[in-house]
DNA sequence: ATAATGAAACTGACCAGTCAGTACCGTTAA
DNA sequence: TTAACGGTACTGACTGGTCAGTTTCATTAT
């Protein structure tokens, strides 16, 4: 049966996603994974190669909800500040949804993780380049400041990472404004 | 000997941040500090307690060199907009120069490393907590927008990490503008 | 002398990944 | 009807490698 795999597949990705989001990645057991799933350790191996490969299906899937969120809310006709606005709330919403998920990309950067999948770093490239497009297009359009398009996207896909990291939910959308008002106008008086 | 022994202990803890700030925690093996400082694995115990205690010395001095530079740079008399910018450049400065050590930061987060070391966070937080108390003197002499001063204080920490994360020693100076400008004004026009 | 050290061998815990065995189920044969 | 069979999914005890931390000992410095 096609679907049932599918969905065993599934509940496996969710355990392993608890799992990892709880413990991160290193002291995640696979033992953990698979009494969460409610199933025995060697299943897991039938479905994924590893413990790498579990992990990098659970933040490639993150990864893309968000590039799919950015480019919806890029892809609108709207002035671009107001598609700026549009897009950082989206991004927010995504963050803020998988928060713990996105965690785990800290976990990255350092030891063999990296190396093997610069899937990562491109999609983090592509939700940048993203922001950058719109932030260049206002900047010719006169709406925004000159400035390093790129270095400011990276910026603010940062703050919006960080603010979520240690919000709580409640504040979501007053946390959305925040961040919208301060890289649109800055703290200066 | 006294001076002798600190010496070694200095000796332990350079290569054990250098080995660290390569590798990062997880793969950074005892072996390999001990390889690097030129010294038998055994002397490390002599030295340190374990791999955490030798990962947080490290962390700890670098946290403490952070916090002494913004302290040092806060505590100028001069009027908040350029306090702050001051803070941020001396910020910039020091988490450039440690940037491989910095980034270990993100190591920490999940798994047991976190609930054993409080003390990381509080450093955090002070740092945040001095950058949030000329943001708030700031906002009541008017020479700043109203807003979360505490949030403010955190989002320009994490850029300020950030901008230093992938950018090249080279563009420093150059990306300490960008950040002050940016923070100060935003991007609208 | 004796204290500290480097080198290297060792121990034990830990854990990803394996695989021999089991359970389940649809199909065919008696 | 039911017994036997084959295929497939599943299980969890086990294996093998890794590595923190310990111990030992010959060497060096004091």
């Amino acid at each position: 049966m096609r679907t049932l795999q599918d969905t065993k597949r599934r509940e496996i990705l969710a355990a392993a996603a608890a799992v990892f989001a709880d413990k991160g990645f290193h002291a995640a057991l696979m033992d953990d994974v698979a009494a969460r799933a409610g199933i025995g350790k060697g299943t897991i191996y039938r479905y994924f190669a590893g413990k790498q490969e579990l992990f990098f299906s659970i933040l490639d899937s993150a990864g893309e909800e968000l590039q799919a969120a950015l480019a919806a809310a890029g892809a609108a006709a709207l002035a671009p500040d107001l598609k700026l606005k549009t897009m950082v709330a989206a991004m927010a919403d995504v963050i803020a949804r998988n928060q713990p998920l996105m965690r785990l990309l800290r976990e990255i950067g350092h030891d063999e993780l990296e190396k093997r999948h610069g899937r990562i770093r491109e999609q983090n490239r592509a939700v940048v380049a993203q922001l950058a497009a719109v932030i260049a297009e206002g900047t010719r359009a006169g709406v925004f400041r000159r400035g390093d398009a790129k270095l400011r996207a990276r910026l603010i896909t940062v703050m919006t990472h960080a603010a979520f990291h240690h919000c709580k939910p409640v504040a979501r959308r007053a946390t959305i404004r925040s961040l919208n008002d301060f890289f649109f106008h800055g703290i200066a008086a």
